[in-house]
RNA sequence: GGCUCGGUAGCGAAGUCGGUUAUCGCGCCGGCCUGUCACGCCGGAGAUCGAGGGUUCAAGUCCCUUCCGAGUCGCCA
C-alpha cells in the first residue's frame, strides 16, 4: 500500500471534537487508526488523535477507490479523511462522538504501521519493561495522553500563580560545581579543565539564595534536578522541582503564599476545593502520634506510648529497651479485629522487620475474649493498663513495638499503620489531606560518617529560641525548616535561610567544617554573604509527585514522558552506553578495568 | 548491598502430585458478513516455558547458579 502526503489538505479539527451540532458541515480529520472493523459492504474506522475517537463509515456509496483504501487499513495506520459529519443510524453512548460519525469521501494514508508489540488500550495490561522500549507507543494511550496534558497544566498554572504573586522565573546552570553534602552527583567531565569535573545540580539551592543577595526578591523555577542514588516509585535519578525562593519572610509567609498555589492547582486542574490553612504540626508531634516525618492523616491508628506502663514489668521484651533509652508504642487497628486473623497478624510481624524491628507484639479483642502474643509474660493489671492506654475494646486489634532506638519503633510502627489502612482500603485517593510540618530538627547524627549532619541542608536557620543549641544541645536543635505533606508523601519541603555571614559560620563549625574546608566547599557563598543578603526563605516542590497525587498515578513514571528503569538505565535508547576511545582521550579519561571488574563481579 | 514478588507465542494470563501433542483470551494472517463500535462467524499460523547447569526413565513444574523487571530496606542534605 502506498502512502501519500498531505497535499491541499487540512485539518478543520480534532476527532474528539466533533458532536450533533456540526452534523452537516464537511469535515477534514486526521490522526491514527484505532480499529478498522470490515462488514463487508460496510466498513468503519476510529480515528485516534490525542482528543479521542471519531468514526469513520464507509458503504456502498463511498468512491470505490477510497473504499478499497478503508479495506486496507490496519491499527496504527496514519491516515486523513475528508467527508461530511452525518448523524449516526446506531449510537454509541459510551463515546463522546458516539451520536455522530464522518461519512468519507477523500481518504489519505500518510503512514502505514507495524503490528504494534502491544495494542493502544486505556488500560493495557503490559509489563513495564516492554511500555518503556516502546514509550513513544505507550504515550498513545489515553490515560499516558491525559497525565501527559495534567502535568502541562500543572506547569501552567504555577508559570501563571506565581507570576501573579510577583515571582520571575530565572534559570540557573545545569553544569555546576560539585559539593559533597547530600546526595551522590552526576559528574560531567571538564574538556577544557582536564581532570576536573562539572556536577548536575541536586538542585539550585545556592544559586537561588544567591538570587535573593542579588534583589531578586521572588524566584521561582520549574528546573530539572540529578541525584545519583537508588530509584523508588517516587524516586528518579532525574527529577523536576518547582523551586521557589522569597526575601524578607518569615517561615509563615511562605507557607502562606504556597496553600494560595495548591488551593489553585487543586481546583484549576481537578476542581477539588481544598481548605487552607493547612494543619500545621510540629515534627515532634508527627512523630509521636504517626511515626513519620509525613504522615497520612487521611485515617487515624495513631501511635500510643506505652513505656511508663511496661518499664518495670517481667516482659524483658518490653521493660528491655524502655531501659536503653529507647520506647515502646502501640497503634490501635480500631473495630478490625475480624480483618485480621492470625495468619494476618503473622504477616505483620515479618512486615515490621523490614523497618529493624525485632518483633511484634499484639492483642487481638474479640468476642469479648482477648488473645495475645505477650499477656502470659505480665500482670493482670499490667495488661489491663496497656489496653486501657490503647483505648481497646472488643473488636480491635492492638500491635506493640519496642526497640532501643525510637527511631526504629517510629520507622516500624509508621509503616505498619499505613500498610494496614492500605490492606483495609481506607485511603480514598481522591481525598486529599494536605498538612505542614515544620521545626525540624536541625542536625542528625550519621553512623556512616562519625558526625553530626544537616538534616535539612548547611543553609537552613535555626529557631531563633535554640540558636544556643547549635554548640550546647545539636539533637535538640530545631530549625526554620518545613515540609509540605499530601496524604503521606512529601510534597515539598524548605526552610528560612541563614542570612548573616556570622550565623553561617557557626553553623559550618557546628557541622565540624574547619573554616579553611568551609571555605573551600561554599566559599562563593560565604563570600557573597558579606555583601549584605537579605533575610529569606523557600521551599522545593517534587513537581513529578504533585502531578502524580493529581493523576493518582502510583509511579511518578507515570507522569514523566520518558522515564528510567530501577537500575537507572532508559530502555529506549538503552543509556548509559559506552563511549568511543576518541571521546574519552579528548577529556583525558582512562577507565579503570581493574575496578570496572570488580564491580562487575559484585 | 539485603529482603519479597515476578519472567510460559507479539501481549495478558492458566498449567494440579514431575508423566501423552503446553491451555485460554487478545492480537496477527486468510475467508464471509449492509449498522458495527471490546463487532460477529469459519479457518490458520505463531512457544528454544528468561538463560545456564543438575536430579530423574521423564522437568514449564524439583535443586543450584545467573540475567532481567517491580516493590521495599539501606541510601535519597
Amino acid at each position: 500500500m502506498t502512502t501519500e502526503t498531505l497535499q491541499n489538505f487540512r485539518r478543520s479539527g480534532y476527532c474528539g471534537t466533533y458532536t450533533m451540532k456540526n452534523v452537516g458541515e464537511t469535515i477534514s480529520v486526521c490522526g491514527w487508526v484505532q480499529r478498522q472493523r470490515n462488514k463487508g459492504a460496510l466498513i468503519f474506522v476510529d480515528l485516534r488523535d490525542r482528543t479521542g475517537i471519531l468514526q469513520l463509515s464507509f458503504n456502498p456509496d463511498t468512491p470505490r477507490e477510497v473504499f478499497e483504501k478503508a479495506a486496507g487499513l490496519h491499527s496504527e495506520y496514519v491516515v486523513a479523511a475528508t467527508g461530511i459529519l452525518r448523524e449516526r443510524e446506531s449510537k454509541n453512548p459510551d463515546l463522546a462522538t458516539g451520536d455522530v460519525e464522518l461519512e468519507v469521501t477523500e481518504l489519505r494514508l500518510l503512514a502505514a504501521s507495524e503490528t504494534p508489540p502491544f495494542e493502544i488500550l486505556e488500560d493495557l495490561q503490559a509489563n513495564d519493561m516492554l511500555r518503556l522500549k516502546y514509550r513513544y507507543l505507550d504515550l498513545r494511550r489515553p490515560n499516558m495522553q491525559k497525565a501527559i496534558q495534567t502535568r502541562h497544566r500543572v506547569t501552567k498554572v504555577v508559570r501563571d500563580y506565581f507570576d501573579e504573586q510577583g515571582f520571575f522565573e530565572i534559570e540557573t546552570p545545569m553544569l555546576t560545581k560539585s559539593t559533597p553534602e547530600g546526595a551522590r552527583d552526576y559528574l560531567v567531565p571538564s574538556r577544557t579543565h582536564p581532570g576536573k569535573f562539572y556536577a548536575l545540580p541536586q538542585s539550585p539551592q545556592q544559586y537561588k539564595q544567591l538570587l535573593m543577595l542579588s534583589g531578586f526578591d521572588r524566584y521561582m523555577q520549574i528546573v530539572r534536578c540529578f541525584r545519583d542514588e537508588d530509584l523508588r516509585a517516587d524516586r528518579q535519578p532525574e527529577f523536576t522541582q518547582i523551586d521557589l525562593e522569597m526575601s524578607f519572610v518569615t517561615a509563615d509567609d511562605v507557607m502562606e503564599i504556597q496553600e494560595g498555589f495548591l488551593k489553585r492547582v487543586f481546583k484549576e486542574i481537578l476542581d477539588v476545593d481544598v481548605q487552607t490553612p493547612f494543619p500545621r504540626m510540629p515534627y515532634s508531634e508527627a512523630m509521636a502520634r504517626y511515626g513519620s516525618d509525613k504522615p497520612d492523616t487521611r485515617f487515624g491508628f495513631e501511635l500510643c506510648d506505652i513505656s511508663d506502663l511496661v518499664k518495670d514489668c517481667g516482659f524483658g521484651v518490653f521493660s528491655g529497651p524502655v531501659s536503653e533509652g529507647g520506647s515502646v508504642r502501640l497503634i490501635n487497628l480500631k473495630g478490625f479485629a475480624a480483618d485480621f486473623p492470625r495468619k494476618k497478624i503473622d504477616k505483620l510481624v515479618d512486615f515490621v522487620k523490614t523497618y529493624r524491628a525485632k518483633g511484634l507484639a499484639w492483642a487481638r479483642l474479640i468476642d469479648g475474649g482477648v488473645t495475645s502474643s505477650y499477656q502470659k509474660f505480665l500482670t493482670e493489671g499490667e495488661n489491663a493498663a496497656i489496653l486501657e492506654r490503647a483505648g481497646a475494646s472488643d473488636g480491635d486489634v492492638v500491635l506493640i513495638v519496642g526497640d532501643a532506638k525510637d527511631e526504629v519503633v517510629f520507622a516500624a510502627l509508621g509503616a505498619l499503620r499505613v500498610h494496614c489502612a492500605k490492606e483495609l482500603n481506607l485511603l480514598d485517593p481522591k481525598v486529599f489531606h494536605f498538612l505542614w510540618v515544620k521545626e525540624f530538627p536541625m542536625f542528625e547524627y550519621s553512623e556512616e560518617d562519625g558526625r553530626f549532619v544537616a538534616m535539612h541542608h548547611p543553609f537552613t536557620a535555626p529557631l531563633d529560641e535554640d540558636v544556643e543549641k547549635l554548640e550546647t544541645d545539636k539533637l535538640g536543635c530545631r530549625a526554620k525548616a518545613y515540609d509540605i505533606v499530601l496524604n503521606g508523601t512529601e510534597l515539598g519541603g524548605g526552610s528560612i535561610r541563614i542570612n548573616t555571614p556570622q550565623m553561617q559560620e557557626t553553623m559550618f563549625k557546628a557541622l565540624g567544617f574547619s573554616a579553611e574546608e568551609a571555605q573551600e566547599r561554599f566559599g562563593h557563598l560565604i563570600n557573597a554573604f558579606q555583601y549584605g543578603a537579605p533575610p529569606h526563605g523557600g521551599i522545593a516542590y517534587g513537581l513529578d509527585r504533585l502531578c502524580m497525587l493529581m493523576a493518582g498515578a502510583e509511579s511518578i513514571r507515570d507522569v514523566i514522558a520518558f522515564p528510567k528503569v530501577q537500575n537507572a538505565s532508559e530502555p529506549m535508547t538503552a543509556c548509559p552506553d559506552v563511549v568511543d576511545q576518541k571521546q574519552l582521550d579528548e577529556l583525558g579519561l582512562a577507565l579503570n578495568l581493574a575496578v570496572l571488574e570488580k564491580k562487575t563481579e559484585e
